[in-house]
DNA sequence: ATGATCATGAGCCCTGGC
DNA sequence: GCCAGGGCTCATGATCAT
């Protein structure tokens, strides 16, 4: 992208805004969406309508007033900066994104039709309009759009919403309904999705927050739904012609959408009984259908992505569409360690040939655990543990379970060992004593999950941060199982970009495989995690070059493409992007792909589609 | 401020009965 | 096929101690 454009653009559109988007009065959980999106900034509970009375009291010509309001926000402050600097340059830079430049004229006696016994745009008039919404909308007016868009604005996004926000969602609107014609005959979901993906993708060419409000505008439109707007269309030359490139080549996918079975019950990802994926050692092969991967979705860079398997419903289902609906593979690490944990992963690695760890884990408590042994009841008839959590069972509990048996001498009552077991199943817990039990210390969750001993231990981290990484991150094995293929790809090693790093499973996977780790981008949010990858990254005395990025959310295509000419692109995009949102744990926010974590799966496809589609042009 | 501790269900899948 | 019951889950928020 040249950047004249950028800057031609920004006079129109980069509203250097003092916008409070986080405050936005709605219940609707989408609004929550917007201010996740959103960057936060500081509060302005200034009316735009009262703004521009000021500054026409001031002698600013109206038509300036408005143009510093729509670039600017309501920001006494920035509004004015840019009132005195048309002064001084005398000039009025013609308006570029209006598409088809609407006549004000006929917008005023369109404004006048809806309030026929209201005088309106003139100085005085303003403060005696009945209520906010009339004052809005005329404000809204004023600055050239219908009426009607400015109702359907105010009753979507209530009335407080900022008039910079308003005037995002119109143009927001008018565009989807404007796109949506070349869609043409995709079922209302798939065209949805496509909307989406355009959103998405769009993250990577924002410029300035005015695009980012538009975009979580059009996002949320299209999960709710946009009002049918007849108006001209708001955009600026850049957001056209991004979004009608990204359009024509997601139409190219229709075909491959069209020939796809309608079958209503595909939104379903059926979870695999025993839970082995595409086949897990010792274990018989599962009946497998015809594995497709389509042909965009092929080859280097391979990709990698995990999540939890028990996701809200839908989940997964939007998550492989997004991924070039490819089906995920579901597996439960029970099949490769001591411990459960059903997850989902969703690759184009070829699944042939596949090869364990050596050595391979202990499978049983029994083995993982050998001195618990003799303290362990024989009506407790666990051989295996269930999956390791963020969280621990708290130290009363295990007095409540030890008064509780030992009260009950050499047999416990039924009730009581029923009581006991389930709590001991609910959290994990194992026989340390006579009659005692204890959660998992972290030195046997870092083995259970395949990693080196203190991986996570030292290096001014607290215990609870020590289960709370262990808890998120991947189990060695079952990850290296996949990712063994990549042996005799890359016998002289890879170049991996691993996002969400955590405490580097992948890394330590591909370690243990014996794939020599030439290049690994890292971008983990985590300060913690990324000192604990590091430190073992200098103890395995690496050869290879180890990069850091905090935020996904701020990495660019320029960063990536300057790290691909370094060392000539990436073989590998691995990484599971936030569960916290869709984990069943979770009490308070399990609000699925929306919530504030778990949206940065959306991320993670911006960065594989970035990525693949710059590699695909080199 | 930071770490440790504790209490806080619901949603989803599976199964076994009819 | 339907339904009731059981089992499991990469967690969050409030509070207290240091």
């Amino acid at each position: 992208m040249d950047s004249s454009s950028i800057e031609s653009n920004s006079i129109e559109w980069n509203t250097e805004d003092e916008l409070d988007v986080d405050n936005i009065s709605s219940s609707s959980s989408h609004q929550d969406q917007i201010a996740d999106f959103a960057p936060s900034s500081s509060s302005c509970n200034c009316r735009g309508s009262n703004t521009i009375h000021q500054f026409l009291q001031m002698g600013f010509s109206k038509e300036m007033v408005i143009k510093a309001v729509k670039e600017n926000g309501q920001n006494e402050g920035a509004v004015l900066d840019a009132l005195l600097a048309y002064k001084t340059f005398e000039e009025s830079p013609e308006d570029e994104h209006v598409l088809d430049d609407p006549c004000h004229a006929e917008l005023a006696s369109n404004v006048l039709d809806v309030y026929p016994d209201k005088e309106i745009c003139e100085n005085e008039e303003f403060k005696n309009l009945s209520t906010e919404k009339d004052r809005t909308v005329s404000l809204l007016v004023e600055m050239g759009y219908q009426a009607e868009e400015a109702l359907a604005a105010i009753d979507r996004c209530s009335l407080d919403t900022p008039i910079a926000e308003l005037v995002e969602f119109i143009s927001a609107a008018q565009f989807a309904y404007h796109t949506d014609a070349q869609l043409g005959e995709l079922s209302y979901d798939n065209k949805i999705h496509q909307h989406q993906k355009v959103c998405v993708l769009f993250l990577s060419e924002l410029t300035c927050s005015s695009d980012l409000r538009f975009l979580n505008q059009l996002y949320t439109m299209f999960l709710i739904g946009f009002p049918k707007l007849n108006g001209p269309v708001y955009m600026s030359k850049k957001k056209r012609k991004f979004y009608d490139n990204e359009m024509r080549k997601l139409q190219k996918q229709r075909k491959y959408l069209e020939k796809q079975p309608m079958d209503h019950d595909n939104e379903i990802v059926h979870l695999p009984n025993p839970m082995v994926g595409f086949g897990v050692p010792n274990q018989p092969s599962p009946v497998l259908f015809q594995r497709r991967i389509p042909d965009e979705a092929e080859g280097r860079p391979y990709f990698y992505f995990e999540n939890v398997a028990l996701a809200p419903k839908g989940v997964w289902h939007t998550m492989s569409r997004f991924l070039y609906y490819i089906d995920p593979e579901f597996v439960d690490s029970k099949f490769f360690c001591a411990a459960a944990r059903k997850r989902g992963y969703i690759h184009n690695l070829p699944i042939e040939n596949r090869s364990q760890l050596l050595p391979t884990p202990p499978s049983t408590i029994h083995e993982a655990l050998p001195h618990t042994k003799q303290y362990w009841p024989s009506w407790d008839k666990r051989m295996q543990l269930n999956c390791i959590l963020t969280c621990i069972g708290s130290a009363k509990l295990t007095d409540r379970i030890k008064k509780a048996v030992e009260k009950s001498g050499d047999e416990p009552l039924p009730g009581v060992k029923k009581y006991v077991i389930q709590q001991c199943k609910k959290w994990n817990l194992i026989w340390v004593g006579k009659n005692k039990v204890a959660p998992l210390e972290p030195h046997e969750m870092e083995m259970l999950m395949g990693f080196p001993p203190n991986h996570t231990r030292g290096g001014g981290i607290s215990r609870t941060e020590q289960y709370t990484v262990l808890g998120n991150a991947f189990q060695v094995d079952t990850v290296a199982y996949h990712l063994s293929v990549l042996k005799r790809m890359f016998p002289d090693g890879i170049s991996v970009l691993s996002l969400f790093s955590g405490i580097g499973g992948a890394e330590v996977a591909l370690h243990r495989l014996g794939i020599p780790l030439r290049n690994v981008v890292s971008v983990e949010i985590s300060e913690t995690c990324r000192k604990i990858l590091q430190s073992w990254w200098d103890e395995t005395n690496q050869q290879g070059k180890l990069i850091h990025f905090h935020d996904i959310r701020m990495v660019t295509a320029h960063e990536l493409e300057k790290c691909m000419s370094t060392f000539g692109g990436f073989d590998l995009i691995i990484g599971g992007s936030p569960c916290n949102n869709l984990a069943g744990g979770n009490r308070s926010t399990r609000n699925g792909l929306e919530g504030s974590k778990s949206c940065l799966f959306f991320e993670y496809y911006r960065i594989i589609e970035l990525v693949r589609s710059m590699m695909r042009h080199r």
